[in-house]
DNA sequence: GTTGAGCGT
């Protein structure tokens, strides 16, 4: 029921209507560019990521799509779950993460500037250090554009040319009552240029229950840690695609698998109950509670 | 490089 809608297609370009109302929204366009604040000892943030946001005067009608920055790379349609709150249209604002320290609101203005309906940009920061947390809010003034945004946008590669955006509907992560758990995989030996997209791609096909797949990437230098993890819906097709699937080739190099452990804390029935069924598979099912506890932590 | 820190005022 909660399939992913997204087929991988290219989607169809923006909608035209507010090619208009261009930037002025933001109350961040208002003081001039600033150049990301310099980063003590790690990678200097990209040149002039300002200067390659879409033209403010592109001559067609249609605002620049972000193909135009991910020319060489498949428009991916992530697996988004399905927009909270029911049929109404009052969630109009997305979440994005994968943010580096140096994108403020002012850079996530300008990414989304074309659209022309942005209402408010938020990145959140930690109270003490005021360092982002690596995600923020962007809300729209319609759900309908947010839905644009996040079918046009998501997985297109960032302005900074150095990694794709991240979104999802804002709150995605709570609306999981219905107990219907997540059966992940561990990825490991993947080449360098594996996005999620090409993760998801590879598994999909074959396993029509998956629902997400991500490399986890580095906060910090924005490259990929060589490592990811796909989830599914169904424990069967989780059971075989770690059999099916290790050292099959993806880009460059053969894949290696493993069961996922739970980045959670070990908390929770629920929790419990994935990893008892994990270990089971293992041939492990004999063993307490307390047991699960400490091989989930890794103490055992 | 081999087990993601991804939901706020």
């Amino acid at each position: 029921m909660m399939q992913p809608s997204a087929t991988g297609m290219v989607p169809p370009p923006l909608d035209q209507q507010q090619q208009q109302q261009q930037q002025q929204q933001y109350q961040y366009q208002q003081q001039p560019p600033q150049q990301p604040p310099q980063q003590p000892s790690q990678q200097p943030p990209p040149p002039q990521p300002y200067m390659m946001m879409p033209p403010a005067g592109h001559p067609s009608q249609a605002p620049p799509p972000p193909q135009m920055w991910a020319a060489h790379q498949p428009l991916p349609a992530m697996p988004q779950q399905a927009a909270p709150g029911g049929g109404g249209d009052e969630v109009r604002t997305l979440w994005i993460g994968d943010l580096q320290y140096w994108m403020d609101e002012a850079y996530l203005g300008t990414c989304f500037a074309a659209t022309g309906e942005v209402a408010n940009v938020k990145v959140i920061r930690n109270k003490q250090t005021m360092q982002p947390e690596g995600y923020g809010f962007i809300e729209f003034y319609t759900r309908a554009a947010a839905e644009r945004v996040l079918q046009t946008y998501n997985g297109a590669i960032m302005p900074n040319g150095g990694q794709s955006f991240r979104l999802n509907w804002a709150s995605a992560g709570e609306k999981r009552a219905d107990d219907t758990p997540d059966y992940t995989i561990f990825v490991g030996d993947l080449a360098s240029d594996v996005t999620d997209y090409m993760l998801q791609e590879m598994f999909r096909g074959r396993y029509p229950s998956v629902r997400s797949a991500k490399v986890v990437m580095d906060r910090l230098t924005s490259r990929t840690k060589g490592y990811g993890f796909v989830k599914f819906g169904d424990e069967s097709e989780q059971i075989r695609a770690m059999s099916e699937m290790n050292g099959v080739f993806l880009s460059t190099r053969p894949m290696r698998i493993g069961l996922a452990t739970n980045k959670k804390i070990a908390t929770g029935q629920q929790y419990q109950k994935g990893c008892r069924e994990a270990l089971s598979y293992r041939g492990l099912e004999l063993i307490s509670d307390e047991m699960v506890v400490l091989l989930v932590r890794g103490l055992a």
